[in-house]
DNA sequence: AATGAATGAGGTTTCATTCAT
DNA sequence: AATGAATGAAACCTCATTCAT
C-alpha cells in the first residue's frame, strides 16, 4: 500500500531483476493475507506481471511461498550478536537495549509480519518450520540467554537457567508482533506499543533483580 | 437378550448426542487444518455423518466455529471467573491458580489449537475476530486484570495499571500455546511446559514485588 | 405394484380423502413464491404438519403442485355462463358488467396468483397447461365471444370475429393480475386497479363502436 | 489449402467472439428453462466452453442476465427512441409502425421469453426486478406515452392521460409474448400472430378516435 | 520470455426425498 | 399415520494451474 509503484517502464526490466520483484510482492500479500488468502493473480498484477509469468519462475504457490520466506529471512541477527560482544556495561542496560532495538527494527517494521506469517503456516509447511527455526529462533534465543547469563555471571541478575527463561522472556516482544497483526484492527486494546515495551521491560528487569536486593 | 440381524441402517438417529460429536470432530478438524482449510465435508465424515447433518445443527461454517468456541473455550472462562470471585487468600496464590488452571484446562489440550488458529487467521475473517475478541479475549483479560487489582489493593503486588500489564503477563502462556501448534514438531525447545509455566510464574511474580520489599 | 391398469384421470384421484389444509398451505406458497422456490418444509410447517406427512399424501413435489392447481380451478364461469344468457339490455352495459365482476371475482382475489402460477408454470407443465386451458381459458374466452357476439348480431358492436379479438379484449385484465403478483412491488406503476378498468373498459368499448357512429 | 493435421487444442482462444456467444447460449437457457433453473454450467457447454470461462467475462448469474438484456432488449428501445423522435407524418401511423417493429424485433423472437421470464420471476428476485424495470419497461412505457402525448397534442388522439393508457393499451402486446411462451404449445388459440396484431392496433386506434370524429 | 484465456476440481450451502422410530 | 433426523445430489462461485499464442 505505502509502497511506491516501480516506475521504471515494463520493457526495461532486466531479467534478473524479475524473480526480486515477485518475491517483493509476493511478500506484501502473504503478510496481508495469508497463505490460503493469498490469490496468485493479485500477486502479479501487484508486481505488474500477468499470471502466468509467476509460474515460469516458481513451480507453484507453494514454491512461492518458500522462496519469500527464505529470501526475508536475512536476519539482521548478525549485528545484535556483535553489539552484544562490544558491549559493557550493567546488563539491564543491555538487555533493554537489546529488546527495544528488536521492537524498532524488527518488530515495528513490515517483518513482523513474516514473524505471525511463520507462526501461521509452521504446520502447514515444516522444512520452512525447520529452516526458520534454525536461522532465526534459535540464533535470536541463543542471543537474549547469552545476555541473561551474563547478568547472571556479573551477579547483576538472580540466579536461573537463561536458555528455561529465554522464551518466556522474549514472548511479550512476539505477542506484540502477532496482535498486531491479528486483532489490533478490531480491538485496538494494545494501543501504544512503546509504552507496551517499556512496561514490559520493567517488570522483566523486575523479575531478574537478584536475591536480596531491596525493590526500588 | 437375543441380537436381531444386523440390518446396517443407512443412517441412525442420534439427535441428543449429535450436537457433542459434531463440535468434537469440528474442533479437532480446525486445530488440524486452520478455519479456512477445513472442509465441512471433513468435518461431517469425521463425526460419521452426512454434510447435510451439519446443516441441521448449524447455520453454517461461522456459527459451527462460534459453538465450538463457547462450548469449549467461554464456559472455561466462565468457570474461572467464579473461581475468582469465590477466591480468599492472597493474591499471588491466585495468580497462579488462576494461571495454572487456565494451562491445564486449554493450553495444555487441543483447545490451544483455537488460540493459535484465532491468531493466525483473525485477519481474514473480521467476523470471528471480533466474536472471539469479544467471547474470550476481552472476558480473560478481564479476568486477569481483576486479579492484579486485587493484588495491587491489597497491597500484595506493586502498584501498576492492570489494564497495560495484563497483555504483557499473559503474553508467556499465550506463546507457549503457540508454539506448541507451530514449531514444537520441528524442535521442541519448550520441552516442559510445566517447568515453562512454573517459571514463567515464578518471574512474573517477582516482578510485582512491592517497592521495599526484599527479593526473596 | 398394486397399481391398476385402468388409467383414471388423473385429476379425479382420492380428492375427499385429501388433506384440504396442506393444499391450502401449498397455494399460498406457490402463489407467493412460485414453484421452485417453494419449499416443502414451509408449506408443512405452514399446515401445521411435518415434511415427512406430506409425503404421505402427495408422492412428490410436481404432484402437489398438481393437486394444488387442480384443487383450485373452480371456475365461477358457470355462473358467469347463466348470466350472460339471462341478461337483457345493451351489449356494452353486458360487457362492462362481465369484466368488472371478473376482476372482483377473481383478479383483485387470490386467485390471480393462480393465473400467474399457471402463466409462469404452463411451460413445465404441460399436462396442466393443457387442463387449465380446457377448464378456464376456453370457457372464459368463450364466453366473452359470445358477448361480443352479442353486441354484433344486435348491431351495437361493430362488425368483427369476436374469437379473434377475444385474446386482444382480455389481454388487459390478465395483464393487470400479473402486475399485481411480478413488479407491483418494486415500482407500482399500476397503483389504482379500479381506474384502469374503468380506462381499459372504455378504451374498448369505443373500439367497439359500430363504423357510421359518431364518437361521443 | 492443405489442412493440417488435427490437433484437437483442449481449448481454444476466441477472446473477441466470446461474449456474444456467451450471450447467445445464455439468452437460449434462460428463455427455455427460467431465471433460476438454468445453470451456469448449462450456459457453459451450450456455449462449448467451461463453467469457470463464463466468469472471466460475467461477474455473476445476475450480471450475465442483466447482460443479456442490455444486449438484446435495451438496445432495441434505444433504436425505438431514436425512431420515434424522428418520425414526421400521423400519430396512427407512428404508433402502428412502433408496436409493429416492437413485435417483429422483440415479440416474434426468443427474446419474448425474456419478458415472460421476467412477469413469472420477478418476485423471486427484486433485484432483477427492479433492473428490468428501470431499464426495459419504464422506458417502454414512456415511449409508448409519448406517441400517445404527441398524438392527443396534433388532435389526432381524443384526450387522455397518457400514462394511464399505456399499461392498457401494451398489454396484448406481452400478453401474446407470454402466452407464445406459455400455452400455445398445448391450444394455440392465436395462431396467427400477424393478424392478432392487425387486429389489436385496429381496435386501439379506433377507442383513440377524437370525440366528434365519425367511426369509419 | 511473456501473456492471459481457459480449465476444472473443490468449497459452501440448499432442499427434495427417504426411512427408522 | 405421523414424525423429523439424515441423506446426497446439485447449484453457485473461486482460483491454482495449464497452454496456445
Amino acid at each position: 500500500m505505502s509502497e511506491p509503484i516501480e516506475s521504471k517502464p515494463r520493457w526495461e526490466r532486466r531479467k534478473d531483476a524479475r524473480p526480486q520483484e515477485l518475491l517483493a510482492a509476493a511478500l506484501q500479500q502473504f503478510v496481508e493475507r495469508g497463505y490460503a488468502a493469498t490469490r496468485l493473480e493479485d500477486v502479479a498484477r501487484s508486481a505488474g506481471v500477468s499470471k502466468g509469468t509467476l509460474y515460469l519462475y516458481f513451480e507453484n504457490k507453494e514454491e512461492l511461498f518458500k522462496a519469500v520466506v527464505r529470501e526475508n529471512i536475512v536476519s539482521s541477527i548478525g549485528e545484535a550478536e556483535q553489539a552484544v560482544a562490544a558491549f559493557e556495561g550493567p546488563s539491564a542496560g543491555l538487555l533493554r537495549a537489546i529488546l527495544m532495538q528488536w521492537w524498532e527494527q524488527v518488530g515495528s517494521t513490515r517483518l513482523a509480519g513474516m514473524t505471525k506469517l511463520m507462526m501461521a503456516e509452521a504446520n502447514n509447511f515444516p522444512d520452512l518450520a525447520r529452516f526458520y527455526n534454525e536461522e532465526v529462533i534459535t540464533r535470536a534465543h541463543g542471543l537474549i540467554a547469552s545476555v541473561l547469563a551474563r547478568g547472571v555471571a556479573r551477579g547483576e541478575f538472580r540466579p536461573h537457567d537463561p536458555q528455561a527463561l529465554t522464551p518466556i522472556l522474549v514472548a511479550p516482544v512476539i505477542m506484540l508482533m502477532m496482535w498486531t497483526h491479528s486483532f489490533v484492527p478490531c480491538d485496538p486494546k494494545v494501543d501504544d506499543p512503546h509504552a507496551f515495551m517499556n512496561d514490559f521491560i520493567d517488570q522483566t528487569l523486575r523479575g531478574l533483580l537478584p536475591p536480596g536486593s531491596v525493590v526500588p
